[in-house]
DNA sequence: GCGCCTATTTTGTGTAGACTTTAATTTAAT
DNA sequence: ATTAAATTAAAGTCTACACAAAATAGGCGC
């Protein structure tokens, strides 16, 4: 059997699925044919309905248990997948020209609130970083990072003059974990000023802690420019 | 041939791939072997090994072109993937008891900036509906939202005194398309006094736009309450 | 009735093989 | 040299079948 336009494919029957889903033809909660049949329904194999469906589930449409069948998701928690570009990028899309700006970097004892947020020993060193990343000139993100050198020894020859240490970490610590915070701050002097805004204005803020193989590797606190809005279609 | 622990999965596949790419095995950019060869080399089908390399060019870790081959992302775009809980799951996550009050109702031409927002045609009839959610009489959000009458009719007869309106919409148009906007505002004299915040505080705040089958449904402003933090695992 | 065990159903995943689609590459024609 | 057409390598997807694993449902003993 040949696969051209004859045959149903697996985004055919997503279609379909999510089509009778969203006429209320499926109503939530409804437990769905089980594979073999829709198989039959469908004039394809089990394989072709398996994939569909699997998909349909990923993307939170569906919930399927083994023995219990398919249902339809009553609370459809959908959930928003939304990609974390690299400023560079989001800079340029917006069709700002990318500047970078280090402001300071030095070797410090980790801070009460950075070793209880990062789980570190008492008075462990880490490398502290500010810069600020620009887009045709308008500040666009204050970045306050601190990197955990015991994690990361070769941080202590690292030069943040002309790369900026995020793009520095994806280079040489391929990350694997991440715990990402977004929340609205106030503007204190530090940020206002390199923001170039009033003091006390709220700021877009994100948190970014990062860890290799259960060890803290770096925190990140960045604070986005005026009217930064972040947009994401589900 | 069975697929016990003697078979290689393509769970097996995808760990092996990415412990290469983590340990710089498999630098960024690298071309990796094509499919059959990686079928043989783990001897398997290339079924199985094409399902491996799929996942995890949708994780964002491959980038995969027919002819081309497959080769290792250099900036791994990684993909916040997060979920959008409805209010009262967490409110109650956190501990807290929800109670919904509902402020005002009520129907109205569309604003400009609405219509505009929305693609609306002029005087549009929208429903304005603003209500409050609480965790155990702490504001935590203050909702204030649009919904287009001429999408969803019976928005006349809906009582939102009981239910809220994103209950009762997720209940009578179950599933849409979305665009989730979250920024930081700066508390007015309504917002600061609903969310019991001093005025020009910082408040963190979505905005979400829903469609059925490219008709606008509603636009809802969220404003969130004092030290709001929205986490998410990557 | 209650708890435990077994049977059965349904999804999950693998094998083997074929055809399709895309796009890079090479070849031919202008 | 440049453009257009043919080649071809790689991923994409489908068929057909088999066995695995999970979880419900039913039956058994108490």
């Amino acid at each position: 059997m040949t696969q051209s336009s004859d045959t149903t494919s697996y985004k055919d029957i997503k279609q379909t699925v999510l089509r009778r889903i969203r006429s209320g033809d499926w109503p939530p909660d409804m437990l769905l044919p089980n594979e073999q049949e829709l198989a039959v329904t469908f004039s394809c194999t089990r394989t072709t309905v398996n994939r569909a469906l699997r998909e349909l589930a990923e993307e939170g449409f569906l919930e399927r248990r083994r023995k219990a069948g398919t249902r339809v998701l009553s609370a459809p928690q959908r959930q928003a997948r939304f990609s974390i570009p690299l400023i560079r990028d989001e800079i340029e899309a917006l069709g700002g020209t990318y500047r970078y700006a280090l402001v300071s970097s030095e070797a410090q004892p980790a801070p009460d609130w950075l070793a209880a947020r990062l789980a570190l020993s008492a008075g462990q060193q880490v490398q502290h970083v500010r810069c600020m990343h620009y887009s045709t000139n308008t500040p666009f993100q204050y970045e306050d990072r601190w990197i955990v050198i015991d994690s990361v020894p070769q941080v202590a020859q690292a030069d943040f003059s002309e790369i900026g240490p995020n793009d520095w970490l994806v280079q040489t610590v391929p990350f694997t974990n991440v715990e990402l915070t977004f929340l609205a701050s106030r503007a204190d002097a530090t940020v206002a000023g390199f923001l170039d805004l009033p003091e006390g204005e709220p700021v877009f803020t994100a948190e970014r802690i990062t860890w290799l193989q259960g060890q803290p590797v770096t925190f990140a606190k960045l604070y986005f420019g005026a009217g930064y809005r972040m947009t994401t279609q589900v």
